[in-house]
DNA sequence: TATGAATGAGGATTCATTCAT
DNA sequence: AATGAATGAATCCTCATTCAT
């Protein structure tokens, strides 16, 4: 039984998608300001004008593609509502995801931390994100707390410290890195 | 009658000092990409053209910025040559100048690290970067061998990038960051 | 609903051609190196941006430019395939062309002579103009041959520098130069 | 006897002359545009400043560099007084060093000639140059008329044409050019 | 919704020329 | 006479954005 063309249509990726989709590739590898609207464009399949129907600017295009990253990496590393409180599992996953996630995509994750390196860049997605981190910020602390930790904020802070070099370093050099043995030894301090 | 040649090589060592000067605070503001030659001249109070008597590029001048702090930093942070066994000491050491460095100057330190994070502007700076810091490393994993980690080069990987996590945070939020309590728990850990 | 293929073609074509037609007439006038993009584009019409849509820079345009001038000249010289053999008739009619074509338009042909005898500006072109001219100096090497001469190629040599020597006169005095009795000279000569 | 340091001084050449024989190879070898004030005074050893005591511009250099090259261009052609009658030695002498001339030197050939070619390099030229040519096109036409051509100013253009195609091939071609041939084929058509 | 031609402001870079010594 | 640092205007080129269809 034949497709209709609007079914068929509907199976494709809308537009917008698709200029997001390439959108991420050619930031994370070019960088924000050396990625041309044209080049995201030709990978989108699509033409240069049509990226200014769904998207106002360049900006606005980051902007949102950084909240959908976000939302996406939060949903991969807290499957757990963070009004809830954290069980040491959670801590655990958290800090397998939060190297596994990295060395599966080094390139998307640079690009997610050079925006808050970048001072112009990162003014165009600050608000947004800040309000979305807080909660499990909070949460982590109150782990902590309930682990006995005299003092549950400082530890919280380090601990995402630690998570970012981690990262960070996971990013930098994904071959050589000792991710498992580091891993190990992040859950034995941590969880 | 013409200048001394000690003149003369006094005043290009001073009008490359402003121009190096300037363009750490714009770069650092700014961002790399998004710092104009224009704007870092006249911080400089010189004319754009003279830059290019210094420098033959921007990326040049990022080039020889990057190195020029990657040296005083290691100046700071080592005045021991790292051929050297490092003592607990220097480790000490080694932590405290880390974040109180960063925490005096998180712009500087900002674009430190953003550097690392756009793929574009790491390949400026790249080679020369990464053949001036191995000795530093090695000189670490050396000293945690002496202290009967059983996994020294891990260790130190894990070292250098939780101190990399720190320093990105002071950077990110020197305010409200637990510097002081953070860098205590790094010496009980790590020294 | 956008444009179709064809008409976009046609708005390519056209400004392109907009472009050459200024092109050749401020290279013409001003030489190539004291020639701004901003005037050829002033000249055309249209932008300074648009013209690197169509030449990837002003070499380029050269380049483009000098191919399709060497082009349409070889079609009024030789309407004849220079496979074949050249007749009589062919050098009589290439004789006359190749002074008529000059007083008709002495500064294409600057620009074109210009062009061999700079070398940086030589060097953009050179590649493909050797290759296009030379099936026309071994179709006449043919015909010296066939007219007797004991040294055709040392013939043909000569004949194709004396017609540039007598175009060079032409061009940079097209008033006084006796160009009628000058072609009678060549014909007996060399036809 | 040593000289004493005044001596010496007058036996190297002077800044001016050091000047324009670097200019004449710079110029020959990048053109003239291309070519910069920085360029010659490094192959002249001198510093830039220098070159500005002793000529007002780049333009007023040139200018005065090709009116030597004509000088002296003239005294190795031609000896001989124009107001004297030309021989027909005289004529197979122009014709010879006409060729082995350009041969020895094609560079400085192609500066000569590029700058009747570049409107605006002309200009610089111009007016000089004309007046010292004219008494040797007269004496030729004279030359001519003794011969008995029927029409001696048309043959005199001619023939000019025909030496400046000549000079023009063995200057783009210096290697492959038969010039020995060609010479003798000149000589006996006009001489 | 979609196209890609066209715009124009802005940026990096070069270089003849001047200037202080 | 000599130096070379300093200037700034000019130029090529890029690219986000708009527009006509």
């Amino acid at each position: 039984m034949p497709r209709t063309k609007k079914q068929f249509e509907d199976m494709r990726k809308s537009s917008k998608q698709k200029i997001l989709d390439a959108a991420i590739v050619v930031f994370a590898k070019e960088g924000y300001h050396s990625s041309t609207v044209s080049a995201i464009a030709k990978k989108a399949g699509i033409s240069q004008g049509l990226m200014y129907n769904y998207f106002k600017s360049k900006e606005k295009l980051l902007n949102e593609l950084m909240i959908g990253m976000m939302e996406s990496f939060m949903n991969d590393f807290m499957p757990i509502d963070p009004k809830q409180k954290f069980s040491r599992k959670d801590v655990v996953n958290f800090i397998n995801l939060g190297v596994d996630l990295v060395l599966e995509d080094p390139k998307y994750w640079k690009l997610y931390f050079s925006v808050f390196l970048q001072p112009d860049v990162f003014a165009i997605v600050m608000d947004k994100i800040m309000e979305m981190v807080q909660p499990y910020f909070d949460a982590l602390a109150a782990y902590f707390k309930e682990k006995g930790e005299k003092d549950p904020v400082v530890m919280m802070r380090y601990f995402s410290a630690v998570m970012d070099g981690i990262q960070l370093h996971c990013m930098i050099d994904p071959k050589t890195f000792p991710a498992e043995k580091v891993k190990k030894i992040l859950i034995k301090q941590f969880a």
